[in-house]
DNA sequence: TTCCGACAGTGGGGTCGCAAT
DNA sequence: ATTGCGACCCCACTATCGGAA
């Protein structure tokens, strides 16, 4: 199949709003692909590439050729070229990459061009994804989407799923199944904002969880062999020694295990995330905090597959199995009141917050359902916006992205702490953008730096310390709940307050 | 007819290793 | 030694579509 085929296809896809007709579509296009070129062209349609790993981010696909007048380039060929880009490594590599990327974009035409920016840059941006592939590969092989879905989830592999529905069909799907050493999409928790809201959802009895501040870990061990993968299905056995030790000495022979990794304190309490994730990226186990892993379910154990179970039977299992130091704390509430107390002795103890679950509910592979629901305190500022910035895709045209500063009593300037772009709705992002053209005082085209008056609301989930920003603490997800319009800026929160919120001191001198 | 679940989009904070400067 | 970049980790929230209720 011609490249320009998948580039059309893209395009058509981007000018469509309706889902059903972007599903056709993309259907249309997976039924044209010669079987040799299923996973690649499946992935290209999906808006990804076949390769998890390139070389090639924004800043590689500055200066490109002009495009090519005619369409010469296949599928195959496209695949080709990137996987000879990917492999590439050592010294000279980057002047090698810039040759393989400019010859590869020299060859494509415009609209090629643009596809392959999107692939390279993982922002596409088609009104099109994994999800929505999905129900195309179910349309153009005619088996049933949720064949389709159940094995997506189950593989965490979306060109094989493609490949085994158009090739082999409905029987192919089937035989996707469970299988220790190969990562399945973890199920997702929703958000509540707080106990009682949570509990709603969950229904009584309900399980609370702590909810620990570290990395979600899927681990697998097939005899001695253990394997650590992340939320996204990446492989991370080697960074955490410890959580493999930990698995191994189970007296069990095969095993699939969810939970957390986290770092603590020689007391037991837990570290900042940014430790964990330190941890967490350094290859080999240098340091001396331990990265220890923390369990809340058990989807197989030595033969028996749990996905289908309900989570009381899991739970028990995950209890009888593991030592409770390897288990997350958990606790089963019939009212609101207990459910709260679970909470306040969670952030007691330093944790992040609660996940509340149904305990009837299955293990729901790659789904945000209401079985799970988590709840984590927040907390809220007045902060002043120092400048904006332009928006991009649906935001174009329109202010975004607030920066955002806390009062320093002392210069009476204001200190920035982060950025945020959540929480605005279109009609908030209308105001904003001409309440900000008044304020402003200098464009460059990106940010634009505006008279420190107006006041906003900001809720966030904690502060961290930062290495950016001039005052050494940063806001971790912030997003805007209103515009303090009865606040001047001399009435906005200082940066002592974050502080104090953070447990950090202010910089000596 | 209204409601709600799933999806995509719009970006935020951080960490590391690697290659180039 | 420092810097820029790519690839990961943790994410919140709104708009939209289309099937469920």
């Amino acid at each position: 199949m011609r490249f320009l085929d998948i580039a059309a296809t893209s395009a058509a896809v981007s000018a469509t709003s309706g889902r059903k007709a972007k599903i056709e579509l993309l259907a249309d296009a997976l039924r044209r692909l010669e079987p040799g070129e299923i996973t690649a062209g499946a992935a290209y349609l999906a808006g990804e590439l076949r390769q998890r790993q390139t070389g090639v981010g924004y800043a590689g696909l500055r200066d490109l050729p002009p495009p090519a007048d005619e369409a010469t380039l296949t599928v195959a060929a496209v695949d080709a070229a990137i996987a000879e880009l990917s492999v590439v490594s050592g010294a000279g590599s980057q002047a090698r990459r810039r040759d393989l990327v400019g010859a590869l974009f020299g060859a494509a035409t415009a609209e090629e061009q643009r596809l392959l920016v999107g692939l390279f840059s993982g922002e596409l941006r088609q009104g099109a994804q994994a999800g929505l592939l999905a129900e195309a590969i179910a349309v153009a092989a005619q088996v049933p989407v949720t064949a389709v879905r159940r094995a997506l989830l189950l593989a965490g592999d979306l060109k094989q799923v493609a490949s085994a529905a158009l090739l082999g069909g409905a029987p192919a799907l089937a035989e996707i199944h469970l299988r220790v050493g190969t990562p399945l999409s973890p199920m997702l928790a929703q958000s509540a904002p707080d106990v009682a809201a949570a509990l709603l959802d969950t229904g009584t009895p309900a399980v609370v969880d702590t909810k620990l501040d570290g990395i979600r870990i899927q681990v697998h061990r097939s005899g001695d062999e253990v394997a650590v993968f992340t939320r996204s299905l990446d492989d991370i056995t080697a960074r955490l020694p410890d959580v493999v030790a930990a698995v191994r000495a189970l007296p069990v022979r095969e095993i699939i295990l969810d939970g957390e990794a986290m770092a603590l304190d020689a007391s037991g309490r837990p570290r900042p995330f940014q430790e964990t994730s330190s941890r967490a990226a350094t290859r080999g186990a240098t340091s001396s905090v331990a990265l220890m892993p923390y369990f809340f379910d058990l989807l197989h154990l030595d033969g028996t597959d749990l996905l289908d179970e309900p989570g009381r039977v899991r739970w028990a299992a995950l209890a009888d199995t593991l030592p409770a130091d390897l288990t997350v704390g958990r606790e089963t509430v019939e009212t609101p009141e207990q459910a709260a107390a679970a909470f306040a002795a969670a952030l007691a103890a330093g944790q992040e917050g609660i996940v509340v679950k149904a305990p009837e509910a299955p293990y729901d592979v790659g789904r945000r359902g209401a079985a799970w629901v988590k709840v984590k305190p927040r907390h809220t500022l007045d902060l002043v916006v120092l400048a904006v910035e332009w928006g991009h895709g649906r935001r174009r045209g329109w202010l975004s992205n607030l920066h955002l500063g806390a009062r320093d009593p002392g210069t009476g300037e204001f200190v920035m702490l982060g950025k945020t772009f959540k929480g605005l709705t279109d009609e908030l992002l209308r105001w904003q953008t001409e309440r900000f053209k008044e304020l402003a005082v200098s464009d460059d085209g990106w940010v634009v730096r505006v008279r420190p008056e107006q006041v906003v609301e900001i809720a966030f989930d904690g502060v961290q310390t930062s290495p950016r920003y001039p005052g050494g603490v940063a806001l971790r997800f912030a997003r805007v709940l209103r515009y303090r319009d009865d606040k001047r800026a001399a009435e906005a929160d200082t940066i002592d307050m974050v502080r104090a919120i953070g447990g950090h001191q202010a910089p000596a001198g």
